[in-house]
DNA sequence: ATAATTTAGCTCAGCGCTAAGGTAAGTCCC
DNA sequence: GGGACTTACCTTAGCGCTGAGCTAAATTAT
C-alpha cells in the first residue's frame, strides 16, 4: 500500500535527485494526519455544540485539580496559543455561561477561570464521545504500535523543550 | 523523562479514573508537535520571505512533473485547504510574481499555475534549507525510529482514506 | 438540439488567531 | 519608600482560512 506521502517522495526524488527529502516522510504525514483527524474530532465537539477551542479550555479546567480552576496564563501554555487568544475563548465560554470569571483576592491582576455547573455538564457528556473518536481513528494500529507511537512522539517533544510544567 | 502530556494523562486518571484516555497520548502529542515543529519550520520560511502556505504552493508545483504546472483544483486537493484558499493563495503569488495564472485551452473553465522563474529560484534555495530544517528537528530519532515513525503514520493515513491520488 | 447536472474557479462575509501594544498590579532593590 | 522592572490580562488591527454561494464552461441525458 501507498499514501499520499509515497506518491511526494517519489516526485521529489524525480524532481530533485539531489535532496534528501526523507524527513517530508514523517513531516508531511504528521501535518496530514493532523488535517484529516482534527477535522473528524471537530465532528464530535461539534455535536455537541463546540469547536476545538472551547473543548481544550473546557477539558483542561475539568482535569486539572478541584475545584477545576486555572489562571488564563495557565491555560495560555497548556493551549499554546497568544494570552489574546484564551481572553477571546474565555469571552465566548462566559458568554454561553459554561466558565467564569473572578478576581483573584490574592493577586490584582490575576484572574480564576472556573467551570459553571453548565460547563462541567457538557464537558463530562463530550469526554466519552472524544475518546471513542480518538479510539476509532487509532483503530488500524495495534496496542503495542499506538504504545511506540506514544513513546516516539514523547521522545520528539522532550528533544524540542516540551517537558512537564511545575 | 516526562512531557507535558504525560502530566495530562496523570491529571484524566485522578480527575476522571473511569475514562481511558490514553489515546489521548498520541493526540495530545500529535497536536503539540504539530505546533512545536511548525513554529521551527515556519522559521525557516520566514528567513526566505515565504510562509507555510506559500511554500506549500510552490513546492507542489516544484516537484510536479516539468514544465511544473497545475491547477487550482489538483493544488486544493495536496494542500487540502478549500478552494477559496487556494485562489487567495495564488493571488499572493502571482502579485510577488512567484507563479502565473493562464486559462487552459482545452477546457475553458480550467487554469494553469506555473512557476515564474523567480518562483522557481526562490523554492529551490528554500528547499535545502527547508530540509536541514526537518532533519534537526529529527535529530534524537534514530534511522530506525524514524522509519518505524513513518510506516506507523502510514499505516494511519492509508486507514483513513489518505492514498495516493492518480 | 436543449435542458439538467457537474466541474472549475472565484467572491466575500465571518471567524479565530497572531502580533503589538496598553493598563494595572505586584516585585525588586537601593 | 520610590523608581524600575516584571507579570497578568485585555485590546485591536490585520491576516488567512472556511463555508456558502456565484458564474461560466463542460458533460450527460433526453
Amino acid at each position: 500500500m501507498a499514501d499520499h506521502v509515497d506518491r511526494v517522495l517519489e516526485q521529489w526524488a524525480a524532481q530533485r535527485p539531489d535532496l534528501d527529502a526523507s524527513p517530508m516522510g514523517v513531516f508531511g504525514r504528521l501535518s496530514r494526519l493532523y488535517r484529516l483527524t482534527g477535522a473528524e474530532l471537530h465532528r464530535t465537539f461539534s455535536a455537541h455544540g463546540l469547536d476545538s477551542a472551547s473543548f481544550d479550555v473546557l477539558a483542561t479546567l475539568r482535569r486539572s485539580d478541584p475545584p477545576h480552576r486555572l489562571t488564563p496564563t495557565q491555560l495560555m501554555h497548556s493551549s499554546m496559543v497568544t494570552s489574546g487568544a484564551v481572553t477571546q475563548r474565555l469571552d465566548r465560554l462566559e458568554a454561553r455561561n459554561l466558565v467564569t470569571r473572578t478576581r483573584s483576592d490574592t493577586d490584582g491582576r490575576a484572574v480564576q477561570v472556573g467551570l459553571t455547573d453548565e460547563g462541567l455538564a457538557l464537558i463530562d457528556r463530550v469526554l466519552p464521545d472524544h475518546v471513542a473518536t480518538e479510539n476509532r481513528l487509532l483503530a488500524a494500529l495495534t496496542p503495542a504500535q499506538r504504545d511506540t507511537l506514544a513513546d516516539t512522539l514523547r521522545t520528539l517533544l522532550e528533544s524540542l523543550g516540551d517537558t512537564r510544567s511545575p
